[in-house]
DNA sequence: CTGAAAGCGCTTACAG
DNA sequence: CTGAAAGCGCTTACAG
């Protein structure tokens, strides 16, 4: 009389238990359990779906995954997910994608280029139907092979690919011009009368920082100003990078403006800059990039180019839901704009 | 001779594949390629790994989660993965979590009752070998008895649940005593001299909401101090809900200071009060709830309780290493500490 | 409208 | 050390 059953046993409820309870076959129990446009009689319908409640059944997904080679599930891949960049990104990619049924996987390379292989081979793995590069490319060329491989074997698989980054991959997209937005702000502050504007780059092996470096030096070509390279210092996208490419260029460029090249190396910048007796933007301008949640509550509100990040996750979503069902898609195309706050003003006479 | 094979053939290349090119049964593959304790002649092994690299075989997880019973994916429910303290929670969990070979799932309730449910649900389904509950209990019946039964349900199939947050949910917990933290806070303001004490709520339908207010009164009644509602409105954990609730407070209570029950609110509070000329700290001192990442960074460099996010989210992980390991395990107890910047000082005399 | 059966891609006793 | 076979929990032609 004792144990004959352990209490901790593990009872997976299945279509057959549903079925038994029915009194109808596994199949008859699947169909209606799925939605299925075969008929089922309306009486039997109401049988399986009572019985159903009853053992608190859940069907399995792996399994109906394996068979109909759909998992559901997409993988997203981020530089890192507590960076407000890239939870807005996914957010908007969510709430877009949320109402279809599809489950997100997130993963954050920290821009290690094996961590990232890492993700995208257990993504492959685990049959996701779609493979989304949120972050840029990493510029490293074991990194580049393996990738193109990787994302060729996934699309012969039938897997679709979702760039929404800067990023190399074959795929669709949802473009944002980096090297035009960051251009746009060049010549908003040389419209301002700034001649002298340091620049902050990122981390030098993602791509996206290159973008943002080359649309600076074009611009300020086309506005016929000199690149001097005393007035450019890497900040790594980061605060601390921020308040230390800051004060490198204050001390060896005299600038009037400090354009960085993300709105988390602006921050530190305007903070360092505040710590050591520099008015901003009396003394000097700082503007940003990126437009994050709080670069209006920053030290000094930020003057900065928009991403409209949210919105990229969404259009990827929409054009995710119009490929997954057979339509013809175009990439999407998103702008930046200037936000005017307050760190940004003419040059000190 | 043409069309005999579409160049689209969604070619999956599985175990079998691999076995015929290696001249081994599918048994011996899976052996090898699964790190079976179970012995495999050294030069078969070399056969299977070469024929596996050839094919660029990838184990489909799916089916052998199927069989094992093992998925080794997490699913973790937040509020909303752009708030900078779900992403840090995240990430500690991540990546203490990425070496075992665990993926996360993650999903954004938006403090809605049926969301969540349905995330885990699904979840549930993907049959995740942990749930962790990041985000902190609504107060809501239905809501209450679904998770109730839901979680049940999913322990008795063996799962394990994680709870990283203010949630009645039975499992294995990370503990951060919120009421406690906030009245840290409280005795920290009144020690400098502060009597008419604001205090901005968070939603109320938030179980941590509420243990905050708790936290809040309770320091209150020991310090002597009269509760006074006039000096009490409710922010949404937002930024904007955090300016409207400072300036509700300030027009109709008196307070020499503020202390917001998050960070985000403390913040809009500052810019709210410094755009309506209030000096901040010498007319009103202002304190925050988290220590988020940029709560240095804000308007005034915020005074407030630092809660180890990312930590919250790293000893979860660890635990849940322990658990699925098989170990015998206790619950973690976390404790805040208040940083001291610049936006509390002794009330103006 | 219903069901028996094959099969998705793995793992794992069991036998040799 | 190797393999044949059953089975994980589903779906879906196929037949009736």
């Amino acid at each position: 009389m004792s144990n004959r059953r352990t209490p901790s046993a593990r009872e997976r409820v299945s279509l057959r238990a549903v079925a038994e309870l029915a009194d109808v076959s596994v199949a008859t129990v699947s169909r209606v359990m799925s939605h299925s446009s075969h008929p089922v009689a309306e009486e039997t319908r109401k049988r399986v779906l009572e019985a159903a409640e009853r053992l608190g059944f859940q069907p399995n997904q792996l399994a109906r995954a394996l068979v109909t080679a759909r998992s559901q599930t997409v993988g997203v891949i981020v530089h890192d997910i507590s960076d407000p960049y890239f939870g807005e990104l996914v957010k908007g990619l969510e709430d877009e994608i949320r109402a279809d049924g599809y489950r997100l996987f997130v993963a954050s390379s920290d821009r290690n280029p094996e961590r990232e292989l890492e993700y995208l081979r257990a993504f492959d793995a685990y049959q996701v139907d779609a493979l989304v590069f949120a972050a840029s490319a990493l510029e490293d060329a074991d990194y580049r092979r393996e990738v193109e491989t990787l994302v060729g074997r996934f699309e012969s698989r039938g897997g679709i690919t979702l760039v929404l980054s800067d990023h190399f991959a074959a795929g669709h997209r949802v473009q944002f011009d980096n090297r035009a937005a960051t251009a746009a702000m060049v010549d908003y502050l040389v419209d301002r009368g700034h001649r002298r504007i340091g620049f902050i780059l990122g981390p030098p092996d993602l791509t996206v920082s290159n973008h943002r470096h080359e649309g600076f030096r074009r611009a300020l070509e086309r506005r016929k100003l000199s690149y001097d390279p005393a007035l450019v210092a890497e900040g790594s996208f980061s605060i601390e990078g921020g308040k230390r490419a800051a004060m490198q260029i204050v001390s060896a460029g005299e600038p009037t403006a400090i354009f960085a090249s993300n709105d988390l190396m602006a921050i530190g910048a305007i903070r360092a800059l505040l710590d050591n007796g520099y008015r901003v933007p009396e003394d000097v301008s700082v503007a940003g990039f990126d437009d994050m949640l709080l670069a209006e509550y920053a030290p000094v509100p930020l003057t900065t180019v928009r991403v409209p990040t949210y919105d990229i996750g969404r259009e990827g979503a929409i054009l995710l839901r119009r490929i997954l069902a057979g339509e013809d898609v175009e990439d999407v195309r998103l702008v930046g704009e200037i936000v005017e706050r307050r760190s940004v003003v003419a040059p000190p006479a």
